[in-house]
DNA sequence: TGCACTCATATTTTT
DNA sequence: TATGAGTGCA
């Protein structure tokens, strides 16, 4: 391996010798930090809270062990997640060294270092070192074809269904010969067997999906100890970050690979597990000290990111989950603003309040220092709560950008190419020509795919092969069979081009236009597709950073992630999971109500399991906020087209009440502000808008509560509850409802009053958002 | 092949 | 509500 000769082949120092020749990079890290970096050898679990450093931690022990020369580059195994943690660390290790490290091969996430590994031994499970690697929708399409071939209604069981099946049996390192008998029932009983068809498929296609990447390589290593040997010899450190988001499967992987040195570093924290409806297991994390015999468990708990009111805050919420591994942040930054709490009427005052709060927090009108866009961020538990927001910015012309969503790759025109691109090198890429072959229209359509396959299928050659001997038996007439040649006398050049070594550009843009793909985009006329060319070029662009264009497809399938990167200031808008790992001044949390967050799902399939998955959730959410954190919900939200009532989210009531300020919205009136006209909201708006929290109605509002002795209650969400609200109803009465309209309590509890609504049904429904009837008579409707 | 229509469906998604 | 997938028709 020649990859290493520019690294400077140092002799291992003993640790003895370490101790007395501390290493530079130890300055400016703490004690514990420091510990993490110097405890070599052994099993380490760094338990590493939100903020703490702890990719300060996990690079500087990098650099410790290259720089002392106790280990070479190649010797160290350090996996991530996500492509960014995995450039990140790189990044932060080469500055540290002050040298790049080119030399680390085995720095990568784990689907990298896997694919690797596999093309390294693909023969032994029965693939070829070329292997594709299969994205998501060729999965689905394949599982699809695997579904109506069993003569099953896709409909009634649908080809997502299945992937999610196997996904969580590969996610556990499950080859289908190892499925517990609890599992046969999955898909109608006929999961396992449609799962090896699957595996015999992939076979066949030489190719893999992204849980085989994994999979394939326990595999390996369970069955070639002489492998697994090599490697165990070969990898005397191992570092993992994010370890509480492994699933069985890479569990089993690391170690395997831990077990002749067990230098295993692993860093994680228990409290920030959110995957586990992905298949990460946080039990790996809480069972560390047991698989791994004398480990250090080594805690971070400094945080450096947030104020004392944020980190109360959060600490107060996830402090109500059990079975934790337990750690207490802490900070020496000053106090701050507290934690802002505000309930609104719907979603739509939600998203208009926190446009105008980040207008005014631009200006530095809240009593604070102004903060630019880029440092504003809202954080939602699902993406179609970003809507709200989307729409309510494009009317105020606030700059915004969504995190997340669909990737650069998985576009449709950049996996159209990216198949032609792949027929290109391989003719026998059925899955790319099923994909592409009417694609543009070429009046190729269902029929004529079925004589394809047909012919391919009786002839046992590829696709691409069974439609040249469809053709040449005349099985095919008219325009299709001319479309068809043209695409085959294509296909035919494009793979002369690459055997030929031409650059890689040049045949990119051949295939792209003789194909007729981009003319097909120039003549759309949709609004779209302006963009989707643009993606192409930008695709083509992107080829310039590779060799070839195996390298290039190799690559976009792993690694190509949709980092645009724009200089404009924006707010940005991202799920609570997309959040992970991020850090801003400002932080939104709109939607706090029971049913959203914690969602109704995740608790009716999970139970309490699910609930402190999301009450994790909302952990990491808080502390993704360094000055200023607000958290918001709504009573009345539309839900799948229809009102619904809403109650604050029971993180709510666990917020430490020290740590947090209630705001009073507009538009909320419970009790005697109910008999107040309307105009009261208006009037608060222009004045917030004016003048933030100094307006006369932001003052009013406020002392209207102190008068009420609203401002030390014992619970945050206490806090909310309009007192003069609770006592105005009793059981029987009649009241109005801005969105359900007339009805009758039927039963009080606490704030809560179960109503019985004359057109709307029985709701529960938080008293402030509800009036008496007669009050509410003269409010326009 | 393209359209208009019905119908079911509706979290989170590192690779 | 709004999106997509599937279906029927020109």
């Amino acid at each position: 391996m020649s990859e290493f000769e520019d690294f400077p082949d140092r002799i291992p120092l003993s640790q003895q010798a370490l101790a007395a020749r501390p290493s530079p990079y130890l300055d400016g890290l703490n004690a514990p930090q420091r510990e993490a970096v110097e405890t070599l050898d052994g099993p380490v679990l760094m338990l590493a809270g939100a903020g703490t450093g702890k990719t300060k931690a996990l690079t500087t022990r990098i650099a410790h062990l290259l720089s002392t020369g106790t280990a070479r580059p190649n010797e160290v195994l350090a996996v991530t997640f996500t492509n960014k943690a995995a450039r990140e660390m790189k990044k932060r290790v080469a500055g540290l060294l002050g040298q790049a490290v080119e030399g680390m091969p085995w720095l990568g996430t784990f689907h990298s270092i896997g694919a690797k590994l596999l093309r390294l031994h693909a023969e032994l499970i029965g693939l070829k070192s070329n292997f594709t690697i299969l994205d998501t929708d060729d999965q689905l399409r394949l599982l699809k074809q695997l579904i109506v071939a069993a003569e099953i209604d896709p409909k009634r069981w649908p080809e997502r269904h299945l992937s999610n099946v196997i996904d969580d049996w590969k996610n556990r390192a499950l080859t289908p010969d190892k499925i517990p008998v609890a599992d046969h029932g999955a898909f109608n009983h006929r999961g396992v067997e449609l799962y090896a068809a699957y595996q015999a498929r992939l076979k066949t296609l030489n190719a893999c999906d992204f849980g085989d990447l994994l999979l394939h390589v326990v595999t390996i290593f369970q069955t070639h100890d002489d492998v697994l040997a090599q490697y165990q010899r070969w990898f005397r450190y191992i570092l993992v970050d994010e370890y509480q988001d492994t699933n069985v499967a890479q569990y089993l992987w690391l170690r395997l690979l831990a077990q002749q040195h067990k230098n295993i570093c692993c860093v994680g924290d228990d409290d920030q597990s959110i995957y586990g409806w992905r298949g990460a297991e946080v039990g790996n994390i809480l069972r560390f000290e047991k698989d791994f015999p004398g480990a250090r468990v080594i805690r971070l708990e400094q945080n450096y990111r947030s104020t004392p009111h944020i980190l109360a805050a959060a600490s107060s919420v996830i402090a109500a989950n059990k079975g934790r591994l337990g750690k207490t942040l802490f900070t020496e930054a000053a106090d701050g603003e507290k934690v802002r709490l505000i309930g609104h009427w719907d979603g739509e005052e939600e998203a208009r309040w926190i446009g105008e709060e980040i207008e005014a927090m631009q200006g530095g009108t809240r009593g604070m220092r102004p903060f630019s866009l880029d440092e504003m961020a809202i954080l939602v538990r699902a993406s179609h709560q970003m809507r709200a927001f989307e729409d309510r910015f494009l009317t105020i012309g606030l700059p915004y950008r969504v995190i997340g969503g669909p990737r650069f790759y998985e576009r449709m025109e950049i996996r159209d190419a990216m198949a032609y691109f792949r027929l290109a090198i391989s003719h026998d890429d059925d899955l790319a020509f099923e994909r592409v072959v009417n694609t543009p229209k070429r009046g190729l359509g269902d029929k004529a795919q079925q004589k394809i396959q047909m012919s391919a299928r009786s002839n046992g050659v590829s696709l691409v092969e069974g439609a040249r001997l469809l053709l040449a038996a005349k099985g095919l007439t008219g325009k299709g069979a001319l479309e068809l040649q043209k695409l085959l006398d294509g296909l035919d050049q494009w793979h002369r081009l690459v055997r030929d070594q031409v650059d890689h550009i040049d045949i990119a843009e051949q295939v792209l236009d003789g194909s007729g793909y981009t003319e097909h985009w120039q003549n759309t006329k949709t609004p779209e597709a302006a963009g989707r060319l643009e993606n192409l070029k930008e695709l083509v662009k992107a080829l310039d950073n590779f060799e070839n264009l195996q390298g290039f497809l190799e690559h976009v399938s792993l690694v190509m992630d949709n980092e645009t990167e724009d200089a404009d200031e924006k707010v940005s808008i991202m799920t609570l999971h997309a959040a992970k790992g991020l850090e801003f001044p400002t932080v939104f949390l709109p939607g706090w109500e029971d049913g959203l967050f914690p969602s109704q799902r995740a608790m009716d399939e999970q139970g309490v399991k699910g609930l402190e998955e999301e009450r994790r959730l909302a952990y990491v959410g808080l502390t993704r906020a360094e000055e200023y954190a607000v958290v918001s919900f709504a009573g009345n939200r539309l839900v799948y087209g229809s009102w619904q009532s809403q109650m604050p989210s029971r993180f709510i009531d666990e917020l430490d009440q020290d740590a947090v300020e209630v705001l009073t919205a507009p538009g909320l009136y419970g009790g005697g502000a109910a008999a107040e006209p309307q105009v009261t909201s208006d009037l608060y708006e222009k004045a917030a808008r004016a003048d933030g929290y100094n307006s006369p109605g932001w003052k009013r509002l406020q002392s209207r509560n102190q008068q009420r002795g609203l401002s030390q209650p014992r619970e945050a969400r206490n806090m909310l509850i309009d007192a003069s609200a609770i006592s105005a109803f009793s059981t029987g009465e009649r009241v109005f409802h801005d969105k359900f309209g007339y009805g009758t309590i039927t039963a009080i509890e606490g704030d809560k009053l179960d109503i019985s609504f004359e057109k709307a049904g029985f709701k529960k429904v938080v008293a402030k958002f509800v009036k008496l009837a007669e009050a509410a008579d003269d409010v326009p409707f």
